[in-house]
RNA sequence: GGCCCGUUGGUCUAGCGGUGAGGACGCCGCCCUCUCAAGGCGGAAAUCACGGGUUCGAAUCCCGUACGGGCUACCA
């Protein structure tokens, strides 16, 4: 079996091809296929170098890898669809040959006008044929005269249905008689999208297309190239889109939409991968977690869903939220520290330097957080010379009774620390409620907002002994001296 | 306009003629607890879009309607 995936470099990988992408993958993997992936970059105008390392890097980042490709040789190359124009003519002219295309002479603005026209009376709308009939002189004069031309398909007279069996829709049949001659090359001689792939996918031998449904109407127009080409026609899959809230196609319009938009908001590839094969296919009844592997062994099209799902960014938050629980310190240490260092609050070499230190923060943080950008506010206070206290935690705690006393105590015990350990800590902490008698939630929240400036932080003993003995001592001096008397 | 696809709690889904319509996210409550989380337990939440059939029996099969989406380009 051969699969592949084509996306056409005119944007970042989105959300939903890198879905269709894992798709292909699972399905090559699972019956020990290939997986070809082609870049259809055949848009000139929006197409860009840019945007295809992009796509390559996003696909390696979800993990998904390619038997035949850019970077991976195979039998069937060039992969980049601007790179076989001498297959393209090769098939055109075997139409030609066939006279299974004709050219037309019809101008975009012309064929605009009667489309509308055609439109508004209701109807069909696609082309009249004008120039389905015209005798080789007629065509030999115009061209003489400099007119450029297309070449349209025809579909054949008398053809009768186009039915094809999807394998996740099942018995598709369309009309072909509501089919038009549609455009196959262009006046510059360039494939459309329609004849290139169906090209591109008999010259690879494809023998599954599995794409997003927006290409489901295509899918007959295709079969009739596929069969004017005298090729297989492969087995069709098409998998319904992906929505954003509002039940529009996914878009930056809803915020993040691209791969590398979500791996840069600290999203795990293993979660995004995990989410985004159950948006659309399931197991069975239960499964919510599943990793590559089951996803390989389990994959197939007939489980895979008709509707549209609409994306859901909290599920995705509580999913990546497990997969970050499951990492070890030292994996979530890794993970992390590009934020840090993004966020300027280490450097590279630090990070090499506190190693032992970012091993016992990870933990922490690993339980609290879902995406890994969450982690630079909530460890901020461990970088700053000092903290800003929150205005509403200093009235909710600060300056309540007690609080003024639970710091003097605190500094004092804290000061005759000689272990600065989270285990050290606690015991003298604990000991100030008994020895001064103020509640210990003061005593302990009095302390926190001290050294954190909110009311909301890490675990309170790692805290202090991850700043240190002096800062924790200075901090809490700090807002003791801030309350007066 | 024409052609095509879809419709189970707010969301993702299981279901493929007989179920108390199951699970997950989210939400609410309780427990745990130095805050926040994480974790544990429990709960609310679906007249299976609507209307007709078929059948002893329909979320499941058929038809229609509504709503949503796609295609209808010398875009992909």
């Amino acid at each position: 079996m051969r699969v592949r995936f084509a996306p056409s470099p005119t944007g970042r990988l989105h959300i939903g091809g890198a879905r269709t992408a894992i798709y292909n993958w699972a399905f090559a993997r699972r019956h020990g296929g290939a997986l070809v992936l082609r870049i259809d970059d055949t848009d000139p105008e929006r197409s860009t170098e840019e945007n295809t390392r992009a796509i390559l890097s996003s696909l390696k980042w979800l993990g998904i890898d390619w038997d035949e490709g850019p970077e991976v040789d195979g039998g069937c190359g060039p992969y980049f669809q601007t790179q076989r124009t001498a297959t393209y003519t090769a098939a055109l002219t075997r139409l030609q040959e066939a006279g299974a295309v004709y050219p037309c002479f019809c101008s975009p603005e012309a064929l605009a006008v009667k489309r509308e026209a055609a439109r508004t009376a209701g109807g069909f709308s696609g082309y009249d044929r004008t120039c389905c009939d015209l005798d080789a002189p007629t065509i030999a004069a115009r061209t003489a005269a400099g007119k450029s031309h297309a070449w349209r398909l025809r579909v054949p007279d008398g053809r009768g249905d186009i039915v094809f069996t999807d394998a996740v829709r099942g018995e598709s049949v369309f009309r072909a008689d509501a089919m038009d001659d549609f455009v196959v090359a262009r006046s510059d001689g360039s494939p459309t999208y329609n004849f290139a792939t169906v090209v591109d996918d008999g010259e690879m031998e494809i023998t599954h297309v599995i794409r997003g449904d927006d290409h489901l109407s295509n899918t007959p127009r295709q079969i009739l190239v596929f069969e004017a080409l005298g090729m297989a026609v492969p087995t069709f899959a098409h998998l319904s889109m992906i929505w954003g809230p509002d039940g529009k196609r996914l878009s930056k319009r809803h915020g993040a939409a691209s791969v590398e938009d979500y791996r840069d908001l600290g999203y795990l590839p293993e979660a995004l991968v995990n989410y985004l094969a159950l948006l659309g296919w399931s197991l069975d009844d239960k499964t919510t977690m599943i990793d590559r592997d089951s996803l390989v062994a389990n994959f197939s099209l007939e489980r895979v869903s008709l509707n549209p799902a609409v994306f859901d960014a909290e599920k995705l938050d509580w999913m990546n939220g497990m997969y970050l629980r499951e990492l070890s310190p030292g994996e979530f240490a890794d993970r992390m520290a590009p934020h840090l260092v993004d966020a300027g609050l280490l450097s590279a070499e630090e990070v090499a330097e506190k190693q032992a230190w970012l091993l016992e923060l990870a933990p922490l943080l690993a339980e609290r957080v879902k995406r890994l950008d969450e982690v630079v506010p909530m460890v901020a206070f461990l970088f700053a010379d000092s903290v800003t206290i929150d205005e509403d935690a200093r009235v909710k705690v600060l300056e309540k009774e007690g609080a003024a006393a639970a710091l003097d105590a605190t500094h004092e015990a804290l000061g005759a620390l000689a272990d600065f350990s989270p285990t050290a800590i606690e015991a003298a902490l604990r000991s100030v409620p008994e020895s001064t008698g103020i509640k210990a939630k003061i005593v302990f929240q009095s302390v926190r907002v001290a050294v954190t400036g909110s009311t909301v932080s890490l675990p309170l003993f790692e805290s202090l002994s991850l700043l240190g003995k002096d800062r924790s001592l200075e901090r809490i001096q700090a807002a003791r001296s801030s309350l007066g008397d």
